[in-house]
DNA sequence: CTGAAAGCGCTAACAT
DNA sequence: ATGTTAGCGCTTTCAG
């Protein structure tokens, strides 16, 4: 298979230093060779075969066969300055919220031969700059971040590197480059204005400590507080959780809430996670949801839809923001204009049988 | 910051054909041109500081950071052999079930500084060879399957390559290479076991249609059958649902098989998604659990502890897993010998209060 | 401890 | 339509 390597076996007239050797592994200069053309038409046939007559084309993949070739896409990413590869960063794998984006992003990627690299950044700025250099040496194609940016020496490392960048599922008024997101503020608003349409007199609130949970509650209370409810934070009954929190901290957020005595009708969670956490809670104690208290979450996971009761949300498309972030970068990749470098695709209320 | 490359600028006697020049980003000769230093010392101070002196290191380090180098691992990794990258395969990115084998995976790579590229391999077996050869054509260090190989092609593939390769999830008598995972069989029959220990007399199941959920099935059946719970499957009150299946599938499940009208007093579910969804129509239905119907999940995901009431299972240590994997890898990267290529990491069952 | 030379396997640019 | 040449940016090898 690779008997067939003796460039300069018998050259070099200068000495007999012996230089390191390929790997031993087939190449498509032995490809060529057994097809009996260039290295350059087994590379055509591989990229852009139309540019080959059929027959040759045929020819080729015979000995492509033949030899068992498996291209080196690294030694090709080096000479053509292009990798296929598509980085990804999420705040933490393990959470759900992230899922259908990343899924969504790496099968649009997938159909156009891009190939995903995942990293986890964690919900704090530690290390955002080491982590995205990490990434950028490896020379992906695009970066999608499943947040925005937080730091000015990040911002500046990324729009050096010249590499095309999506900052996901938030919203900011300098996004790096591009940007699909909806706007947090608002979706807590929404929120509120929902509760009391609902008839919720004494909202509450379950909340996560990231940035963008905090920016839901910003959002809720604000709007409490322009329509009356509430003169400030302070008189909101709030529970609040770390992030990632799973299921358990929601059964007790809600304890805890009950457990001060003070008086709620209705309350908002941070994520569907927690809601549903709170929804187990209050049926535990035969709270009676929506009559007794109206719960509402946020980023109707599959799962929201068959709780019961059924949970009402604020449905985010997750999958449409992997799909049009991925969109982006390949469009970018085939010098598209993009015109609209930021998309705002908004929120949802879904309204089900829990408020 | 780059106006300092100037080789064969005035050289190149023979023509001034005008070959493709450098992509304009800083390189380690520039750096080792501003250090006054060789790019093999640069290179030394970037991989392995220790083998220069450190006054060296530091004047370098700060020329470094002067043209803020980033260094091009496309390149390191096609000079060296190695990408420090590495690919995991999962079924499916949207499914609960493998995120803590990845998000663990990805943490002890990112420790020895590897990142981690995913892919979506799907519940079928359509293009595995394909998937594959697109892995194996970006030359990773190690490549990680949630699950066992199952074409011939795939698995020759695999092992021309030389790539390391674990397998995990599963258990297999032919491994590619290595393997971390547990026996879907006597986690089956286990269940049986408990089940009939908790005095079910009329067993039921709810179950995926992949191969893994199958073969927790035959475990089952063949249990039940040894102790005289029924006669052969036929006599089994069974539901299946495709996978990946969402909770919703495990209401409807339940609500099917009661729809049948045959008697039955306790379910295996063949993942905790089902059995949470079963859990919930037994609830809205009135069916008390454990009293009434026994329900065991498989795989104890984090929300299992928090349902009400709080689900039986089989723990399946996907965390374990992932570490153990991308163990395997480093290893293997680092020369270090490998005794056991093949580890059964066993599963335990959680009696909660569900059965 | 440091540097020069060679080469990793491929593609872009140019020439035919 | 195909081949030739140079070079992508780094690391390995070898020599001082």
């Amino acid at each position: 298979m690779s008997q067939d390597r003796q460039k300069l076996s018998s050259g070099n007239l200068v000495s007999n230093k012996r230089y390191r050797r390929g790997s031993g592994r087939t190449t498509l200069a032995d490809v060529a060779k057994v097809a009996g053309v260039s290295a350059q038409t087994v590379s055509r046939v591989l990229n852009n075969p139309q540019a080959v007559p059929p027959p040759t084309v045929l020819h080729v993949r015979a000995a492509i066969e033949q030899l068992r070739y498996v291209p080196n896409r690294i030694a090709g990413s080096l000479a053509s300055g292009r990798s296929k590869l598509v980085a990804a960063l999420v705040p933490a794998i393990a959470s759900p919220v992230f899922l259908q984006t990343l899924e969504a992003l790496t099968q649009v990627l997938a159909r156009s031969g891009y190939q995903l690299m995942l990293g986890e950044s964690g919900y704090d700025d530690a290390d955002e700059v080491q982590l995205l250099e990490n990434i950028i040496s490896r020379g992906p194609d695009g970066i999608v971040l499943t947040r925005v940016v937080q730091s000015e020496l990040a911002r500046q490392r990324l729009s050096n590197s010249g590499i095309p960048v999506v900052e996901t599922w938030d919203l900011t008024d300098r996004p790096v480059d591009m940007l699909v997101g909806f706007s947090h503020e608002r979706a807590g608003e929404a929120v509120a204005d929902l509760l009391i349409s609902r008839g919720v007199r004494r909202p509450a609130l379950i909340t996560g400590n990231d940035p963008r949970a905090r920016r839901r509650r910003d959002g809720y209370v604000r709007r409490l507080v322009a329509r009356g409810m509430l003169r400030d934070i302070d008189e909101l009954p709030v529970a609040e959780v770390s992030t990632p929190a799973p299921m358990g901290h929601g059964r007790r957020a809600l304890q805890a809430l009950l457990a001060r005595g003070v008086d709620f009708d209705g309350v908002f969670c941070s994520t569907d996670m927690l809601a549903l956490g709170a929804l187990i809670e209050a049926r535990d104690r035969n709270i009676q949801v929506p009559e007794r208290l109206a719960v509402v979450g946020f980023g109707d996971l599959v799962v929201a839809a068959d709780t019961s009761p059924a949970l009402t949300t604020v449905r985010i498309d997750g999958y449409k923001m992997g799909t049009l972030a991925g969109q982006c970068i390949i469009d970018r990749a085939s010098g598209v204009q993009i015109v609209d470098k930021t998309v705002d695709i908004g929120f949802e209320l879904v309204i089900r049988d829990s408020a």
